[in-house]
DNA sequence: TTAAGATAGTCTCATTTGCAACCATCTAAA
DNA sequence: TTTAGATGGTTGCAAATGAGACTATCTTAA
């Protein structure tokens, strides 16, 4: 007779495990800053690159849809956090950065974040962070889920 | 200047992560059987528990909202895949369990849903997977999300 | 007993988010 | 050129879901 444990099943683990370490995060910056998820996938991604990217080179990196990006980007316009500009050479796209007021905002939330992830991963040793981090990539690798510098064909999801 | 890698950053690559492998398995409970997340997450619990419980008990195990489960079991119900049986010591609950047709259908998905997660894992070796399962368990452990035998008291995140 | 508080389950409401249609613009091929 | 199809971005709509009110029932203590 066939049984599974919800409890050993990996893609439930996952699912929850993901839930949970988002509900630590979000108290960082939807308590704190007023943002949602895809907004601050927005600024992750603005604040780490240097260069201006589109609306569309940020769906794909966060696996984000593209309409729910569009509503965190006229949030984030709207609270003075990003700022786009046309793009002569495709008048379709905005180039968007964040403004003086976004990258003061990321600054001091990135410090913040990763303190938390170190607390949520304090109870792994080095070697096994480095273990746990190392499995992921495999696995992502093999979901084709990683990012390289250039943006990715959005394979859209079943 | 602070940074974030959002491709290091372990919450996101977990919500990533847990939202492609739950895109991969939704084939086999969605399109194949017409069953949502929380719907598969009642059918797992009752299938694989023995006694019927209470929708109380598959909330806490699951970590899903009790009006998501309420919703689920009436569907379920009317599909007759589970059915409820009142509680004489308690008349505020009910136990639910499969009906035959729902451990039929259980019977059927548990091989397609084992050889799914079995595919999404074969990147890695056996002794990683095991390493990767210790893992998540540590960390599970560490945000208390371990669920025992019986009933544990729901901390309502946040 | 009775009353206060806890708990199981349902339901309504508001929010979130994916889908798909849509517009504007670009590209490539006739 | 012109036209067909692809692409970036926005928006309306519908489905999913969490919060919390609500009912019924149980428990505990006065």
């Amino acid at each position: 007779m066939a049984k599974l444990d919800l409890f050993k099943f990996v893609p439930f683990r996952l699912n929850r495990l993901a839930a949970e370490v988002s509900a630590a995060l979000s108290g960082e910056y939807r308590a704190r800053y007023g943002l949602d998820i895809p907004e601050w996938r927005v600024l992750a991604t603005l604040g780490f690159r240097d260069e201006a990217c589109s609306a569309q080179y940020i769906a794909q990196c966060t696996r984000t849809h593209k309409s729910t990006i569009s509503r965190a980007v006229t949030t984030l316009m709207d609270r003075a956090l990003i700022e786009r500009v046309a793009n002569a050479d495709d008048r379709r796209e905005f180039r968007l950065r964040l403004t003086i007021r976004g990258r003061a905002l990321y600054e001091e939330l990135i410090p913040r974040l990763l303190r938390k992830e170190r607390d949520i991963l304090s109870c792994l040793t080095a070697q096994e962070r480095k273990d746990f981090a190392a499995l992921l990539g495999k696995i992502e690798c093999s979901l084709d889920l990683v990012q390289g510098r250039e943006a990715v064909q959005q394979t859209e999801a079943y």
